[in-house]
DNA sequence: GACTTTTAATTGTCATACAATTAAAAATAA
DNA sequence: TTATTTTTAATTGTATGACAATTAAAAGTC
């Protein structure tokens, strides 16, 4: 592992990029300990603050985690589904927000992502899906019930549904379009007529994976994705007459 | 902006999250400059070395950029999708090697993605998507094409079929999960005959596309995953018999 | 042998200094 | 005046050295 001292790039970014490298090449497998923030300083030739300066970059994308005390040190962390979620919606939600994707279009992504779970899952759904489907729709009927805590259990049904298909992979990659949507859905006001519209629906979609009828499941999502466009649209047009 | 010096947290990740909290809640618009260095280590009562080790972390996810000079200093940075594309990657790819993911695992989640994909593709496609899967097509049919090569071609195809759903934000979703199967993909060898298997499928998928014929392009499509896999796991028998 | 204390290694934080870069301001020349 | 050059000031990048906090192992003690 080398760096230029004379690059345009920070040292600490070539150092970081550097290691990065070596870890997804597999030079440095999971729970290995890297040299110390002294033996790294003199093996790139730079000072300790810059070396932390790196390792801070490589912690903040999970890369690694950092242990205090006598064996201590940095270690390469093997990055979790959950980590990966937490990057995943982080970095959606900002892309969403910074570059004027139409709700429209991030809903169409999300139900097209959906569409393709809801098949693997009315193959394989297990009881434990299903009852927390059929949990959150039963909380979505709920009176009292606010507006964004029906947006959570909406996004838990989801969930459920996604996680239903059994791919890790899958729930992770659609994590992200999901929750992404939180704060454009938070935008929306629930009323009763539109809340019991969106449980029928989702009352249909537990039926359809209940009884494994992809077909039925989803065109139950593609009605769903329509009138969540609809309401969305309606919001938006109420504020432009009356802002 | 606040930050709890006894918390168990260094105090460079909650400076660090601090900020992107404001910046994720819209307190910090694209472009804003973030206070100089110094300025920052007065307002969070801590030194320099522990500011700079947040503002690290924050480039490290391409929040902020930094400009030295007279008028320089750390600014909100657009997350462009390109950005976002990266990170994808890597977290998939980190995602995948470290996580001891199946082959097939990371396959069906990739192609039940491309398969919703390539509705919409069928609908949308423009002329400059499908040029590009045809040129695609004609380069993975040279005789002295190499594996790596072919590989990569392999990718230009699905990443033209992807875009063609003219919608960026399943183009950023999709990009992870297919790149980050890359370093599999490379292990398996092409064989002249699975080439030519590849290349027909590739062809029926590219008409199916310029048919808009979603339902042709979905059977193809599911076609090409069963061969992926079968691939793979002759690549895996073979190994395990003679390592 | 079990418990307590000491020690050494390591990361976390701080203070200070200087180098490199850059745009604006000031000075100079045409 | 205008164009060019020089100076200046602000800012990030890097280095050095020091000390605090944490932690496991080693040494000591009962």
């Amino acid at each position: 592992m080398k760096i230029d001292p004379n690059s345009s790039k920070d040292l600490s970014a070539q150092i970081a990029q550097a290691i990065k490298e070596a870890i997804i090449a597999g030079q440095l497998p999971v729970d290995e300990r890297l040299p110390s923030e002294a033996e790294l300083s003199e093996q790139f030739d730079v000072s300790r603050p810059t070396v932390r300066e790196a390792l801070k970059r490589l912690a903040a994308q999970s890369l690694i985690r950092t242990q205090r005390g006598a064996t201590g040190g940095a270690f390469v962390n093997r990055l979790s589904f959950e980590d990966a979620y937490a990057q995943q919606i982080t970095t959606s939600t900002l892309l969403l927000s910074m570059n004027a994707v139409s709700f429209e279009t991030a809903c169409e992504a999300r139900y097209a992502l959906e569409r393709a779970c809801a098949q693997l899952s009315s193959q394989r759904r297990e009881a434990d899906h299903l009852a927390t489907m059929r949990a959150e729709i039963h909380r979505q009927s709920q009176p009292g019930l606010s507006d964004e805590a029906f947006c959570a259990s909406d996004v838990a049904f989801h969930r459920a549904l996604v996680d239903g298909a059994g791919n890790p992979v899958l729930s992770y990659q659609l994590a992200g379009a999901v929750e992404a949507m939180q704060p454009s859905m938070n935008m929306i006001t629930f009323s009763a007529r539109s809340r019991s519209e969106i449980i029928a629906l989702h009352t249909r979609i537990a039926d359809a994976i209940e009884a494994h009828a992809p077909d039925k499941a989803d065109a139950a999502l593609a009605e769903l994705q329509t009138y969540t466009v609809k309401l969305a649209n309606d919001v938006i047009a109420a504020r432009a007459t009356k802002p």
